[in-house]
DNA sequence: ATGGATAATTGGATCGTTCCAATTTTTATC
DNA sequence: GATAAAAATTGGAACGATCCAATTATCCAT
């Protein structure tokens, strides 16, 4: 409301494209719509006329008159961070392919700023909303502001509410990385960093214990570490692990900023994370890749989880009867450096 | 053209406004602008009526009676490249601060995408266009699909043809980071890494051979060391550095990808970055700052980079008359561990 | 009260498209 | 070559807002 407007060229209509070649306007816009109604040659005509003159198709135009829309906002609470921004561009290509555009909005982790920013976006009459939401939402004053009308889908986290939600496999992804870490015969196996009251955090740990459960391992408590989930905070806190004995031999990381800060804790320790001591990430940042060693982590492919969310949101534009779905994405294991078999042969013997 | 639509719910309009407090279309129009034309009295009563009912603002009509539009397209070859994403935060940020709504495109590198993205785009009746270049654009197919009425601007990548232009200033950058290892106490400072096709790495090279030549030192042509720029292919080629003797003490890189890359190949040699050869990077990306040794770079503050860019094309939109513009961004340098003094005293002396 | 300002409000036309019912053209059939 | 049926085309109304000229309300001075 109330803003700054541009004002546009005067542009080529429908008008302009049918006289040019003596038609009606409505037969124009029946070829622009690929209409099985017009005479192919006369569609012919219709479209060198196009081309000629140069007419660009007014969507906006359109849209009033159909009461439809061809655009999906998408916001983002952050997008410097490039699991968001991979997620973002898997959005935009899904949309692109059928010919919907993208409406982007972030909101840098504010909450009231992402009130502004839905209130804008909405006033384009997106089909559908596609929202990662920022740290401490009010999921009232989001259903507020967005109306009943335009179907919404949560991306990656809660928030009150009944909501389509789209997010990682959390339990299973700390589940593979903990049970591969058994396989390669890890008896002692710690959970490093991240932050209890966080609700990714607490999946993942439920998966890493449940892992432990099944093989018929211990899981104390004291090998549960918490830390700030950065780089430097997780390599100031390695030591925590080695404070009792046995030590663990091998830890499922609560990210890849994690267990990269570990790696770096533990070479300050003088140990070799991937010779004698196993670490395991989440995320696969590309710089799993290319660190020493290189990570093994849980990839969520936050592409494919792009694409996945606009197909979600397509579907529920298509049919608003469908039930809500609140369901985990695929995350997979990725096997690279950091992942040895225990090198202390007594961690392997102690429990078997 | 031709794509799926949505169907969109009845929604409230101005009518529904009007009828709801006894006033006509017109009025609520005025309201909804902020005209200084209607009585307050009124406008409380409109403003109350607005809320409780919810109406929400149809920008696309508005739009279209009025001639103009509120939306700004941003085309980007690569998203999932922290520096683009950083790059589309600022433009965003800067737009919505004026109620303007980002319309996402993003190509993949790839032109026929970004051809194909451009037209559905321009059917949407953006303002203007900010659009990063995908690799082997074809200037000429750009313009003819964007039309002549939409002001572009060109961020980061020339194209042949008369457009605005945001670059970075990659000659200052270059003879900054050159200059600082001069003061440093370096004689022999190699550049590393890089295309030289490309035209960011031929205007760094130039920075770069600009500095020494006005400090008086050699720039061997066997010291400028082409790599794929990346991390590995730069760790790869560490050994073009040290094949004569003598060797460079220091090296301006491509960007910080490579410089990463040459910092892991020192190590593997058995050299120590940033205390027996000095490393200097261009980008400052975020992992520059925790890298072990923490990166010497040139800052371009990409998401500052995105402001200018939105002011820019405002700029533009308001007065379509003003004077071509190519001018290139700050950048800035930021000094961190890896840029040491030479530890080989006779590097400092024998040119002295 | 009355007139003349000014302030506030209003209805109808309009933006560029689609929808729809009606009309015209073409084709098939005898 | 007449007729019915099918195919192709068309003009006017409509989408939800703004613009504009015209109308009505309110104010102030006499």
């Amino acid at each position: 409301m109330n803003t700054t407007r541009t004002p546009r060229q005067q542009n080529l209509t429908l008008n302009d494209v049918a006289r040019g070649c003596g038609v009606s306007r409505a037969t124009v816009s029946l070829v622009l719509r690929g209409s099985s109604l017009v005479k192919s040659e006369t569609r012919t005509r219709v479209e060198a006329e196009i081309q000629r003159i140069g007419y660009i198709y007014n969507r906006a135009a359109a849209n009033l008159r159909a009461r439809s829309s061809s655009s999906v906002a998408l916001v983002i609470n952050d997008l410097s961070n490039p699991f968001f921004a991979e997620f973002a561009a898997g959005v935009d290509e899904a949309l692109a392919s059928i010919g919907f555009v993208t409406l982007l909005g972030s909101t840098g982790e504010s909450a009231e700023r992402q009130q502004a920013v839905l209130a804008s976006l909405v006033e384009h009459g997106p089909a559908g909303i596609i929202l990662s939401a920022a740290e401490g939402s009010d999921g009232a004053a989001i259903s507020r502001v967005v109306g009943p009308h335009i179907p919404l889908l949560l991306f990656n986290r809660e928030l009150e509410g009944d909501w389509d939600m789209l997010a990682m496999d959390n339990r299973r992804g700390a589940y593979l990385a903990t049970t591969h870490l058994i396989s390669l015969g890890h008896r002692r196996i710690a959970f490093f960093g991240g932050h209890r009251q966080s609700s990714s955090c607490r999946e993942r740990r439920e998966g890493y214990v449940a892992a432990l459960t099944e093989a018929g391992l211990d899981a104390p408590l004291q090998w549960r570490i918490e830390t700030i989930p950065t780089r430097v905070e997780s390599a100031r806190q390695t030591g925590a692990l080695f404070v009792r004995d046995p030590a663990p031999t091998a830890a499922v990381c609560y990210n890849d900023a994690v267990a990269l800060g570990l790696q770096l804790g533990l070479v300050s320790r003088g140990r070799r994370p991937g010779e004698d001591f196993a670490v395991v990430g989440f995320d696969d940042i590309p710089e799993a890749a290319v660190s020493m060693p290189t990570l093994t982590t849980i990839a969520t492919d936050p592409r494919a989880r792009g694409r996945q969310a606009a197909e979600r949101i397509l579907a529920r534009m298509r049919d608003p009867s469908l039930p809500l779905e609140r369901n985990a994405a695929q995350v997979s294991l990725v096997v690279r450096e950091s992942s040895c078999p225990p090198s202390d042969p007594d961690g392997r013997l102690r429990h078997d």
